[in-house]
DNA sequence: CCACATTAAATGTGGGTACATACATTTGCA
DNA sequence: TGCAAATGTATGTACCCACATTTAATGTGG
């Protein structure tokens, strides 16, 4: 199916547009992938997020906000997807005791065995779908990506002109 | 800023996994570019694709579920979407006589004037996002996440084999 | 030592999504 | 004709998001 049958739209105006639909369809289809595959394990896909950075901590716990960070989505609210896992055992929050504003977080067993019951699952999901892809096309989308992520960088948090002005005004 | 800094991670095991990742973070940019353009007008991105689509219908209406099929979301829920339109005064709903389940959606005037101005600001923003790529990248960008989507159609819904069976089991 | 800004996390609000279900209406067919 | 299946739309539930605000604890300059 291509994507002006996804879209049922017979045309778009030009390269630039259509790789835009592209982009937002082909991410909408991922997460579907992911989501199937969690679904039975009653895990969403940022909780599996969070799981898979807490699993990347060795077991040390990590802050908040930290973990924010690295999620796909920075979300303000990392701290209702860790309540969700808090519930379900598989996190644990403890406060900090050298800064009783943090609070730090770290994966279960019960956490770690699920997460390892199900990643192999979901690698070999996406490596499929990517199988038919040569490691050139592959190099050359993950480079224009890059690109695309620096100019949309620029676009939501334009950079301050590094020369220095002089004081005229 | 790279995939690495976004994700706060340094590493990705191979070019298929960094591929995936890179697609989910730049269709994250491009809704939030989008939505940062709309949010003064208090549109929301579902609410202008749906816009976008009743123009496209040069006043003829067109029904919930063929309006539904043509969303990037192609959603369950097009009828709280077009609430929105409608209490905004953007969108008209009218039943249709010949068939009593359906719902016809079309454009009003202050939706069709309210677009018309937000269009040529957006059409930019991801002109000048993309602007950096040349024509050969788009295009071999475009070619892959075609086949993208036809990988991930597959593992959404797998197809029928179509090689006759000989009945031998 | 204290006012004040800054940081960490949580929470409120309004919206969106997937999935399941409900309900009315049409269609297909025995 | 009569009734089951399919269709079109709406709704309920639980989850998620962006953005703004709140609450608490820590830093910092006077």
């Amino acid at each position: 199916m291509t994507l002006e049958d996804h879209l049922a739209q017979q045309n778009f105006e030009d390269g630039a547009q259509k790789l835009h639909m592209h982009i937002l369809v082909v991410a909408r289809q991922l997460d579907l992938i992911l989501r199937r595959i969690l679904q039975p394990h009653g895990v969403t896909p940022p909780q599996y997020n969070v799981l898979r950075i807490l699993r990347g901590q060795q077991g040390n716990p990590i802050a908040v906000h930290s973990l924010a960070s690295r999620m796909v989505d920075p979300a303000s609210n990392a701290s209702r997807i860790i309540d969700k896992l808090v519930d379900k055992g598989w996190a644990d929050r403890q406060m900090c005791p050298e800064d009783r504003r943090r609070a730090n977080v770290s994966i279960t067993p019960s956490g770690m065995a699920l997460i390892n019951s199900i990643d192999a699952p979901i690698h070999h999901a996406f490596q499929s779908a990517m199988s038919t892809l040569s490691n050139s096309t592959l190099d050359t989308m993950n480079a224009g990506l890059a690109e695309l992520l620096d100019n949309t960088d620029n676009i939501l948090s334009p950079h301050i002109d590094t020369q220095p002005q002089s004081n005229t005004t």
